[in-house]
RNA sequence: CGCGGGGUGGAGCAGUUUGGUAGCUCGUCGGGCUCAUAACCCGAAGGUCGGAGGUUCAAAUCCUUCCCCCGCAA
């Protein structure tokens, strides 16, 4: 038996995702002896830099945080030996962790991961759940390995996806699930009763990072997929279409009803806007311009009138 | 100093270029029609036009400055 205490821990983060499966290590009462998170990022409107979720809630308890560019250099990996760790603690940290560093804590790096491997490896395996349709998804903590989410998995939690969950909605379930999975994992570790269980890989999907344009909306697909890809790229990136070019963000929407070309509003009133698709409508409940708020379909019709065969896209 | 759009009765918008009585679609309240209604008809209330300063006989509108919201880009 291990004491919790006695684990010298580094865990390495970045974005809001992490910060439940910190803070429980934190809670736990682990030896955190730093913290590695992606360099401050020009963000926002403005340009200023910005620290990243991760390295705000380290500060917060006084924490060392280390912030290097390439953790794949020598320099980056002697800092990080300097540190002794026993454990490395890894959730979307967003760099490749070298041989050198696998190799580093006697009790390896374990990495939590959204999604239930091998299905979805990769970036994306939130969104990319819902965009596919699944009725389930999860989290699996892994013994890290040198390829990407490939590692032996150590314990999995699964959970059902209800048909009108949006990303962001399932991202947060999963933040929280995904500190529970780890604690058990920490607790087996300590206990000794770890079973690492390889991947099966010819099972194995990649889930890549989402770009902008992966929100276009082809309105020739069936209705049930556009629902899919809508709730899947909410809030971010978000699903678009355009109307009289510009860009019209889409979200909340509803299979329903209805048939005609593609693309075509069959109906807009305050009841929703209802949009043809190669198979089945969809009824949008919001949607949003650019420099405008999103808006619920009954408040935007009523500054915006949309008549009906006007083809989006 | 990254680029750009916007803040107008409770909601969403027009009006700003060419200063001159505050408008549209809804909502709310009252009345009417109707078996009935989210429908229709009639009427009413409700706004210091984001804040401050300036120009002017006169500012939602022009100038200066500040605050807040949003899109792009990251």
């Amino acid at each position: 038996m291990i004491a919790t205490q006695d684990i010298r821990t580094v865990f390495m983060g970045t974005p809001e995702f992490a910060l439940a499966t910190f803070q429980g290590l934190i809670d736990e009462g682990l030896n955190i002896v730093g913290v590695y998170t992606q360099p401050d990022r020009p963000k926002g409107r403005g340009k200023k830099l910005a620290a990243s979720p991760v390295k705000e809630l380290a500060l917060q308890h006084n924490i060392p945080v280390f912030q290097p560019n390439r953790l794949r250099n020598e320099a980056a990996v002697a800092e990080l030996a300097e540190l002794q760790p026993d454990l490395i603690v890894v959730v979307a940290y967003g760099q490749i962790l070298p041989q050198a560093v696998l190799d580093m804590p006697k009790y390896g790096c374990i990495n939590v991961h959204a999604s239930l491997l091998p299905r979805h490896r990769g970036a994306a395996p939130i969104n990319q759940a819902i965009i596919c349709g699944d009725k389930t998804a999860g989290v699996t903590t892994m013994m890290m390995d040198i390829g990407l989410d490939t590692g032996a998995m150590l314990v999995k939690r699964e959970v059902a996806i209800s048909a009108n969950e949006t990303a962001g909605q399932l991202h947060d379930r999963l933040a929280l699930l995904g500190s529970e999975a780890m604690a058990e994992t920490l607790a087996r570790l300590c206990a000794g009763t770890l079973r690492p269980m390889p991947q099966d890989d010819s099972l194995s999907t990649y889930a890549p990072m989402m770009k902008k344009e992966d929100g276009c909306i082809d309105w020739s697909q069936d209705s049930l997929s556009i629902h899919n890809l809508v709730r899947g790229l909410d809030p971010w990136p978000a699903a678009y279409t355009l109307l009289d070019g510009e860009t019209l963000k889409i979200a909340d929407t509803h299979v329903c009803a209805g048939s005609g070309p593609a693309g075509t509003i069959l109906k807009a009133d305050s009841n929703g806007v209802v949009v043809a698709c190669g198979q089945g409508a969809l009824n949008i409940g919001e949607l949003q311009l650019p420099g405008k708020k999103r808006l619920p379909a009954a408040d935007f019709v009523r500054g915006r009138a949309l008549t009906v065969g006007t083809k989006l896209g």
